[in-house]
DNA sequence: CCGAGTGTTCGTTCGACATCGAACACATTA
DNA sequence: TAATGTGTTCGATGTCGAACGAACACTCGG
């Protein structure tokens, strides 16, 4: 045993490392709750855009404070719509298209499509 | 003219006849905030699986009150959900299935086919 | 080691909405 | 006409969630 060596920790700012909920957990109420948001469908269509693994959570375009933000990634998160990965201090993302489509079909397909400018 | 007689007024405690929105002008984010309420879900998976104007607003098995009751309908109408037609002291209701589906593929399905008992 | 950068947690505030009771409006029936 | 049934509106209450600032934890570059 002796002092065993921390094994990957838990890095930037992130004491506990992100947990996620499979979409198939996800109850139908949280995924319309969770894409309700405006916020969050900025930050879905935007992931939608990008690679998978290429944003962090702080690249996004929203006008809403550090805080705020971090809260709806983690919202997005339990309801099986995106996956988080910790690199160095970033913490990159990647939205589960495929997953959530298979558990909610078309759903996910309405917000990316959605009209972006008023 | 003289005495025009009063043609369809509108009936049963509604002042006002019922005031519907084209689902083709409902934004997403109304939709989806309607169907977020569990209420709300549980109104449609009804209307589903019954005909067109079968169903009064008082015959749904819903634990709220009338006043909320009324209000709930009020969204769904709002929201493009569904359709309203005074007959008597009754008001009778039709889910706008095609129309609905049209604006937006595949979200009804998710509701009409969501487990009902936990 | 010290700063700057990234993201979370804590505690609070605020607005939106689900809910209710009471009062009202209209229809139907006795 | 009175009584009942159906559904709405009004005003008040309670709760939930979005938002924020400040403090904290960790990484990385000087």
């Amino acid at each position: 045993m002796a002092a065993q060596h921390r094994q990957q920790a838990t890095p930037a700012g992130h004491r506990t490392p992100p947990v996620h909920t499979d979409p198939r957990d996800v109850p139908l109420e949280a995924a319309l709750v969770a894409l309700g948001d405006p916020v969050r469908r900025s930050l879905v269509r935007e992931l939608a855009r990008a690679g998978e693994w290429e944003r962090s959570c702080g690249s996004f375009d929203v006008p809403v404070t550090k805080t705020t933000l971090s809260r709806h990634f983690a919202v997005l998160r339990e309801a099986g719509l995106l996956e988080q990965r910790d690199a160095g201090a970033k913490r990159l993302n990647r939205l589960r298209r495929t997953e959530f489509d298979a558990r909610f079909p078309g759903l996910l397909d309405l917000v990316v499509n959605e009209d972006e400018g008023g």
